[in-house]
DNA sequence: CGGTATTGTAGCGCTAGTTAAGCGAGTACCGGAAGGT
């Protein structure tokens, strides 16, 4: 197995051996059993489904949550001659959709977001294949996604038992206990072989600064960006001023090419900006939490927390962008007493109001004894509730499992929905009484005075290890000697252009 | 003291407009009709 594993790595690869943690995977995916693989670094966790997918007959299924990374990942297999890949999404039109529907079985490695696999006809077309692998890539969106926010990937179990119970590949970089218990509870308990690589990246130093005021906070960014003059990522809770603050770098460090990315961003910038500094053409990116995933990048210096992420999962993974060549990098957490109210908010945000239940399910009442059984779109919802998209879609997948909603259509039962009621309340308690709880732990581990490592992991993994350089404020590390790397910013943007336009038109 | 904060996909609908699309279709499910006992 072994040898024949690592024949395919050079025949289809050209590499000579694998990488930490894939021939385990590789082993356990083989012998088709379900599989949890963790691997920290960016790199080399495709190989543990496409290898798979080139030896052996039948077809392998890729859940993967961004469009951008599905045709990332077609675009460098076809480049590498495999052809027979594809990924089916929004990006088709309805003539290429339906032609690769229709010919599954010419494909040995598919690409599908989660929301696409609710498609009735793609399931129905999946279902005469023999699918020898249904892999969830970024797994630990199930867990961080799939509750409130995107719950298509709470589907996916009940996706995997209509396809007749194929063996599963759940991978991710980074995953707690927790989360990976989550994983396997939300795949629909399945039995799963685990292979956990640790996460606790040994060249990462982590600081954090109180600050005052906002002024005070822009001054010691501004002073740690002149003194680590390298690619830099810094995270903000709003779009308004990650934008801002770029302006502001801007004009203090006029040497420094820096730009701002977020999710209210046309499509074609946000690839433009991630591609411009992924080839070093942006030392700086003043984002949000939507950018990072796919972004592998080896140099990145120095990741700034201009505000607080959610919980310290959220906090590893942009972190752990950092240092990926394993030379020493720095985390800095700037904070004033403030900061806390945006996450709490965010938080209340993602999970309906009680009010808000109760007048929905007053008005869908009073639909359905009008005769008015069809579920109303959320547009219309909107015009008479004022909740948000993502609790309308939470409040949805729970209807539809107490089965309040079927297909389209609402079905009225007294007792069902007095019971919805109660259940909903509790759970949207529960659910915000364990969000805060984590959001606590975040706040916890800015004010511990103990090692900012040993407290950052200390409920992920068995034994934290040793800094390989600097370890953390607390432990007496400090930036003063930190040796400035001269940075050489190519000033190229429209060249990157055309090219952006040439890898479009392809 | 008041305002203000993230994350993405798909989209058979009736848009926006001195823009163009070119609507294509397999399957499961349900209710009703036909035919069997």
């Amino acid at each position: 197995m072994k040898t024949d594993l690592q024949q395919a790595l050079k025949k289809y690869y050209g590499y000579d051996q694998f990488r930490t943690g894939q021939l385990e995977i590789l082993e356990s995916v083989m012998q088709n059993r379900h599989t949890l693989g963790v691997l920290p670094t960016g790199t080399g966790k495709s190989v543990c489904y496409q290898l798979p997918a080139f030896m052996r007959s039948g077809q392998v299924i890729v859940v993967s949550p961004l469009l951008s990374l599905m045709e990332d990942q077609v675009k460098q297999l076809r480049a590498k001659g495999f052809k027979r890949v594809a990924a089916l999404n929004s990006f088709l039109n309805y003539e290429d959709k339906q032609q690769v529907t229709r010919n599954l079985a010419s494909y040995d490695l598919l690409y599908v977001s989660p929301e696409m696999l609710q498609n009735d006809y793609l399931i129905s077309r999946l279902m005469q294949l023999e699918i020898q692998l249904f892999v969830v890539d970024e797994a630990h969106c199930i867990s961080q996604w799939g509750k409130e926010f995107r719950t298509d990937y709470l589907r996916l179990a009940e996706v995997v038992r209509t396809l007749r119970n194929p063996p599963v590949l759940a991978l991710t970089g980074t995953a707690t206990p927790e989360v990976q218990t989550d994983i396997q509870h939300l795949l629909g308990d399945l039995e799963m072989e685990k292979h956990i690589y640790p996460m606790d990246r040994q060249n990462i130093a982590y600081f954090v600064q109180e600050v005052q005021d906002q002024q005070e906070k822009n001054e010691t960014m501004l002073a740690l960006l002149r003194k680590i003059q390298a690619p830099t990522i810094i995270y903000f809770s709003s779009r308004n001023m990650a934008e801002s603050v770029a302006a502001l770098i801007r004009i203090n460090m006029p040497d420094m090419a820096c730009a701002y990315y977020h999710g209210g961003m046309e499509n074609e910038d946000r690839i433009l900006i991630q591609q411009q500094f992924l080839a070093g053409q942006l030392q700086i990116i003043c984002c949000t939490s939507a950018f990072g995933m796919g972004v592998d990048k080896e140099d990145v210096r120095l990741i700034i927390h201009y505000h607080l992420p959610n919980d310290k999962e959220s906090f590893i993974q942009e972190v752990g962008r950092a240092g990926r060549d394993g030379k020493e990098s720095v985390s800095v957490v700037l904070y004033s007493t403030g900061d806390w109210q945006i996450p709490v908010h965010l938080i209340e945000q993602d999970l309906p109001e009680q009010s808000s239940i109760q007048q929905l399910m007053r008005n869908l009442y009073q639909r359905v004894k009008a005769g008015m059984t069809d579920l109303p779109a959320y547009e219309l919802i909107l015009q008479h509730i004022p909740i948000g998209e993502t609790q309308w879609r939470f409040l949805l997948y729970q209807m539809e499992k107490h089965d309040i909603v079927k297909g389209n259509q609402l079905q009225y039962n007294a007792q069902t929905w007095k019971d919805f009621l109660e259940q909903i309340e509790k759970l949207v308690g529960d659910r915000k009484k364990h969000k805060l709880v984590q959001l606590q732990r975040m706040k916890e581990w800015v004010y511990t005075d103990t090692c900012r490592r040993q407290i950052l992991f200390a409920h992920f993994q068995r034994t934290v290890r040793p800094a390989s350089g600097r370890c953390c404020d607390n432990c007496g590390d400090t930036l003063q000697d930190w040796e400035t790397v001269p940075v050489s910013v190519q000033q190229d943007a429209a060249g990157w252009r055309e090219q952006l336009r040439f890898l479009l038109q392809q």
